[in-house]
DNA sequence: AGTTAATCGAGACGGTACGTCATGTCTTTGT
DNA sequence: ACAAAGACATGACGTACCGTCTCGATTAACT
């Protein structure tokens, strides 16, 4: 999260300068820290990178598409495998939850789902993301269906979905904390069922 | 969603006038679903309401708790009594989200989440309200759990949050017309898990 | 400039409370010296004096008629009579300034004729005030024209204009502080021209 | 008083757009004459002019300068030079008269006395303002007095005091219409005095 | 080498909404 | 009948952002 440089960046003449793209995404990253969702504005972004406002809306046509780029700029969040399902979700939710809580990214998702809720193309664009995230889920419940740990007509996209939504819900509720005994149920409930009797 | 009377309402006095609390819920509902939470405004409630701004504010502090009761003041979703879980937490979600699609509740709900990511009170708020909604889908795994229907040692709470999880992010996501071959799925899942060998 | 009382006056039937009347005048002085005409609004006026809005509106119908009554229940300047017309000018005006400076009373009529440049009624109760307070220095000039001190073809009138005329601005433009010196110029100036060669 | 322009006005860079400012004060005029001080509203400049408010707020910190740069910019009242003191006075007053009855520059002057009794930048701006006009009228002054048409000890500054003081306040109680009689009375009484015996 | 064209920062523009304040009217309740 | 209390619709206040525009400068790429 480097700062604004101290001189102003001039243009590089008639192509895209990526210095003032990494600035904008920078302070945006940094506006979204300090002031949260509620004091991100493009004119908030402009006045920290030491930008033109057009400068960021000739690149990012809109709040959403620049949250978007913050978001897909920062580092993965791990995805274990080690060979058993209940210890890869557990490990993915508790490295999830705490990459959400440690770094930046939990404000910058959670802003973006809340931008989705009133702009049409952010919508768009966070299900296109979440769609290729939900594939990395469901790849680990693949991994364990071929490995017979589950039962052959469950649907992992079904499975992925239900284990996506806990994350969200626990991102949007300010609920990143919780214990791993409590991610363990989870888990659990949804490997083995609820039902008595097994 | 009855429009303004056509002649102004005045005070009644020193007390509050419970027709012009109503003509700004309504008028909060109506511009929520004509122009969608993001041309939600408290202008644009005030105007359709055709109520001074300053009435508003005097009652709901902020457009959330607006928002919240708007929610509050619609119908409750059904949730069934069927005698056996699976049928009521599938009848339940199917009742929630053909609740949401139908009446402009889930607009207003996602609009109560959206607003909860920036303003901390509509945080609070919604977190208030949801603890309540969560008891009820709680009632229902209780009372399975009383009938031997799912195991003794089961967080009742836990999968209550499994279950709203899925709710909110379908919701959150516009997808809110599963069949209900998923949403059985879902429940499947959760009663009986995903791993082989029952 | 009494305090509101501490126990809230109660209604004393079907007839005007003359507590009221009297904390609302001391209140409304007591804004307009303390938040300056800027700051005085029956809003104020009727939170300092615990007293509710149509009560001041019932017996004042506009901010000037308030004005109006609170000047005139102040203390009246003192027109001195010593038997020579520059002393009795000199004097009436170094009384006036002092008193407009010492008392609320020079606040209150600024902002009387501030008032009267928007509002009508406020003009006419202003020219109908002034009217009569003219009265009172015309007499001061017609006593020295019966004293022959003064050509007899002089209108009383118009001297009295330029004496009020003179004052007006001076509380207009914050210049009440001048010393008797250039006073005493104004009035000899008008005694005895400024053309040389007497 | 020209009219808005039918197309919307837009920027023309990052400067001051001249086309703005003159559409602002002619509309700040405009209201002023057509609703008067009362209706004399930041707002109301703005929607005449096409304008936004806080294009208004960044070259004009209050309804004050928006005023005083109105005023100024309006057509100077003809200061005569005669060679005769009485005929340049009277002349003077005649047409500064008929300058505020005739052009809208009566209503606009007396509003900005009347802001200048709440706003302290007013009276400040004014004061400067007032300061500068009394000098031209003390240039009358100091010709006569060159030509020794009045007594050599004399203070301009006083004079020009007195004159600028009938002016005000025929301004603020709306008469303008004096007979040229009556201001030739003014203007002798001052020159000769009113005591007898020359 | 000179010209063209895209980019940069800056910031003004017309707007909309914010949340607050005062206006003058109204009604109920309590003397 | 009147006082008090305070809600009401209205509309202005001054501020923050919105997304668009035009500038003057800078410089790479194309004549």
């Amino acid at each position: 999260m480097a700062e604004a440089a101290d001189t102003a960046r001039k243009s590089i003449g008639a192509r895209r300068n990526p210095d003032s793209a990494d600035a904008i995404l920078d302070a945006a990253e940094a506006v979204l820290v300090e002031a949260g969702y509620a004091g991100f504005s493009i004119e908030a972004v402009a006045r920290r990178a030491r930008a033109g406002k057009p400068t960021i809306y000739r690149w990012w046509p809109s709040k959403a598409a620049l949250l978007l780029e913050v978001y897909q700029r920062q580092k993965r969040v791990d995805v274990p495998d080690t060979g058993k399902l209940e210890e890869d979700l557990v490990g993915f939710l508790m490295n999830l939850f705490s990459h959400w809580r440690e770094t930046s990214s939990g404000s910058v998702f959670r802003s973006l789902i809340a931008e989705a809720q009133s702009d049409e193309t952010a919508a768009e664009a966070l299900a296109d993301y979440a769609g290729g995230r939900q594939a990395h889920t469901r790849q680990i419940i693949e991994r364990a269906k071929a490995r017979g740990e589950i039962a052959s007509d469950i649907d992992p996209a079904v499975v992925a979905d239900l284990v996506a939504s806990y994350a969200w819900r626990h991102l949007l509720t300010n609920r990143l904390g919780e214990p791993e005994a409590t991610i363990r149920k989870v888990v659990r409930y949804l490997m083995q069922g609820i039902a008595p009797g097994r």
